[in-house]
DNA sequence: CCCTGATTCGC
DNA sequence: GCGAATCAGG
């Protein structure tokens, strides 16, 4: 396999989306961890958080001599404190906690990774984000050339399998934008089709009530799931998911 | 052990 | 330029 101009694209959009060469080289197809690790760096991708280098770029202050015990130097990591009596707070239909269900069907594909933009917050305080967190993983397939999604090598079961009843619904916080739906309403049964680009101030998801068993609504499974073509006749390929021009 | 990314080095 | 081998931390 070699490094077409195409695998580049996808090498550093899933990279940059924060997937682990591991992810990357087995949607790539062909390639080893190694060999995208090692392209990425060729490509000048800037490094991520390595498990390996922390990279402390003080190698001379903390080096040899220093003893003193350099506690105020720690962050001290904002702990999210939980307040064990919010009292009377006179906030209006606050449910706060997002209370998450449960970790939501893994096999999904775009999901979340956007929402880590620290660009503005134009939309609400939302003092619980955890500040910590690493960056939410998207999890990204590859798209053929018909516009289908394809299914990564290591994954079975295309759409995940029908959710159980849920329990509990959390009650919808507010409006957001007006009515548009954002990453923190996106739930089992709802449609997670992208609308928008992230970033943007409208961007947003689809929304409509899931085809069951699908991340997407009847419309959007249309768009998602495609027969495949055979090789002969396949269109060009309009990218379309991830990265590719605007769907809407 | 598994995973991760970084680096090296022969090709 | 490529990527296996190797290294090293979690």
């Amino acid at each position: 396999m070699s490094w077409t101009d195409e695998r580049i694209e996808t090498l550093k959009t899933m990279w940059e989306a924060g997937q682990t060469a591991s992810q990357i080289a087995e949607a790539l197809g062909g390639v080893s961890r190694n060999a995208v690790i090692g392209k990425a760096h060729r490509l000048g991708l800037q490094s991520r958080p390595s498990p390996v280098k922390q990279n402390d770029a003080e190698p001379k202050a903390a080096a040899p001599a220093a003893p003193a015990p350099a506690e105020p130097v720690v962050p001290a990591a904002p702990a999210p404190e939980r307040r064990a009596e919010p009292a009377a707070q006179d906030a209006p239909a606050a449910p706060a906690e997002t209370v998450r269900p449960d970790p939501a069907p893994a096999a999904t594909p775009p999901a979340a990774p956007w929402s880590a933009a620290p660009s503005a917050a134009p939309l609400e305080p939302r003092r619980d984000a955890e500040p910590s967190a690493p960056a939410p993983q998207t999890i990204l397939r590859s798209v053929g050339p018909g516009g289908f999604v394809r299914q990564s090598p290591g994954e079975q079961q295309p759409p995940a399998t029908p959710a159980p009843p849920r329990r509990l619904v959390p009650a919808k916080p507010s409006a957001e934008i007006a009515g548009k739906t954002s990453l923190l309403d996106l739930n089992d049964r709802i449609c997670k089709w992208p609308l928008g680009h992230p970033g943007e101030p409208d961007f947003h998801f689809c929304g409509e009530r899931v085809n069951p068993g699908f991340p997407y609504c009847v419309d959007h499974c249309g768009h998602a799931y495609q027969a495949q073509l055979p090789r002969r006749d396949r269109r060009p390929a309009p990218p379309l998911p991830f990265g590719g021009p605007r769907v809407r």
